[in-house]
Formats: C-alpha cells, sequence, structure tokens
DNA sequence: TAAAATGATACCATATTAGTATCATTTTGT
DNA sequence: ACAAAATGATACTAATATGGTATCATTTTA
C-alpha cells in the first residue's frame, strides 16, 4: 500500500528544489541535473503541474517553471490528488451488499471518518513546509 | 486511490456471510452462491485467509470454512494488510533527498502520524459490526 | 535567426491486481 | 470399499495502473 508514487515523489522534489531557488524561473534541465530523475518524465510532469495551476511555465529561450502559488500553499494532498486522483476510501465497496439500501451505510460513514483525518493529518505538509526541511 | 482492493473485498463478504450463518462449517461452494463472485478466485482467497489464521479449513466431504476467531476480533485493517501488505505510508519517499542525514525526519513524522490515524480509525471496524448492518 | 526552452501526444515497459485452470489430497456418507 | 465432495497447491493468463520514452511542433529571446 503506496500513500505517494513517483510522479507525486518527483513532484514534490522539484517543486522544493523551485522554492528553495527563490522566486527565479527554474527549466527543467536544471531540475533533472540536480534530481538526477527521468527527463522526459519529469517533463511531463511539470506539464501536468503547469495545466493544474501548481506551476506556471515560460516558454522560449530563458523559460522555465515557476511557483504559481505560495510554497505554503501547496499541499502534499494536492498533489496526490492530482497524481493519484481522489481519496475514494469512501467510496461503496461492497455494491449494496451489505448496507440496508433504504438508509445511509455505517461502513460509508467510517471510511469517510478515515478519509478526513487522511486529508487532515496531510494538509499541514507543504511545499514550504518540507523546503525547510534544509536536508541534503 | 483505492483503500481497499477485490480480494480484501470478497475476503469481507466472505466473512460476513460466513459470520451470520451461525457458527457452521460454510463450504466454499455456497460462499460463491451467495456471493456471486469469480469461484477459483474466491477459493484462492480462502486459502490464504485459512493460512493466516482467519479462517479454519475442514477438508473431506461435509468440510469448509469456519471463523478462527470470533467475528468481533477481525478487523478490516487485518484483512487489508493481509492481502495489501503493511501501511508503509511512512516508508521513506525521498531517499534521504530531504531530511538531514543526521537525525530523525519530520516528514516522515507527520507521515507516521497519518498511518496511526488510519489504523486506529479502521481498527474498530470488524466482520462483526459490518455483519450486524443487516442488508440485504 | 538559431538556440533554448515548453507543449502535445503517442508510444513502450514493468508491476500490480484480478482472475483461471488443473490436478492432488483428504474426508465421509452410503 | 469407494465415489462424491470438499480443500491444498501451484502455475498460468488477462487487465489495469504505474513508470518511463520518443518525437516533433511551437514559442521566445539573446
Ligand atoms: S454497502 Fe456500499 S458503502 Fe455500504
Ligand atoms: S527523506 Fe526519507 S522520509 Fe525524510
Amino acid at each position: 500500500m503506496k500513500l505517494i508514487t513517483k510522479n507525486t515523489d518527483y513532484a514534490v522534489r522539484a517543486l522544493i528544489y523551485i522554492s528553495r531557488s527563490g522566486k527565479r524561473i527554474v527549466p527543467a534541465s536544471e531540475l533533472i541535473d540536480a534530481l538526477v530523475v527521468p527527463r522526459p518524465f519529469l517533463r511531463k510532469i511539470l506539464q501536468i503541474l503547469n495545466k493544474k495551476g501548481v506551476l506556471k511555465s515560460y516558454k522560449g529561450k530563458s523559460g522555465g517553471f515557476e511557483l504559481a502559488r505560495a510554497a505554503e500553499e501547496i499541499s502534499l494532498v494536492d498533489l496526490i490528488e492530482i497524481f493519484q486522483g481522489q481519496f475514494t476510501l469512501a467510496e461503496c465497496l461492497f455494491r449494496r451488499k451489505i448496507c440496508p439500501n433504504t438508509g445511509t451505510c455505517a461502513l460509508r460513514n467510517s471510511l469517510s471518518v478515515v478519509e478526513e483525518k487522511v486529508v487532515e493529518q496531510l494538509k499541514p505538509i507543504t511545499v514550504k513546509s518540507l523546503a525547510s526541511f534544509n536536508g541534503r
């Protein structure tokens, strides 16, 4: 059970790198060198982040990417949802095999709570907070 | 992001069925008819549950499966862990790219908390509690 | 105006999940 | 005794999701 897949992982690392290098526009090539991740894969990821409004891209000679929002406004949950889809923990598992068909489902309610808890815990983990770990 | 996969799903449903039918031994064929799930797939699942000590199997003519533990002692987390492996949410994502290599990792700590919360929420969801939903 | 960047898109590889098929072994009802 | 009815073991296939490549078009600016 992986919570975080490679694209989310790379996205986080790229965002941290950009965040640390000030507001300056960073080209993909620099990120690829710095993070040592596969070039076309990261490029795809950056394009997605651009479309989703997490990064802003600049084409042409001295182009690249910058954060479209403040680092503290980019949470891990946002990225997980972009690359791994909504948390659908509470989605009906049992296709009405368990729940009474009349009312709400106790199981579903339980799972909704789990979902909320996860989001609640992940929300404060932002690019900002991760960037300030000042690791190597 | 699926929390629960098919084998966990089918396992839960099989266990609920057995639980509801008293302490009686239930053969796989009955479960297959009742739950309308693919025969060889469910058989494999039942074998795993037997090996993991969730079910106890009886070979031969009027054999089948019974719960090896009380229904309230079989939690959804147990089944998820059997079929989908340990919750490794807190596994190192970034291969020391973020954390200081000296001490403990703030990110990892955050993710550990998430993990605990999930387990804490899922633990009280047991075969017993699910079986008593008395759905159809 | 060419170099350096991103955009779009189609493709391939690998891993995981889901499901099948076959045959051996055990038990028990008659 | 023995055949029927069950599980055990195991190897295989199919579908989907994840991870990664490759190519070419477009934009910008030094
Ligand atoms: S049966 Fe679907 S969540 Fe209750
Ligand atoms: S760098 Fe591995 S969890 Fe902190």
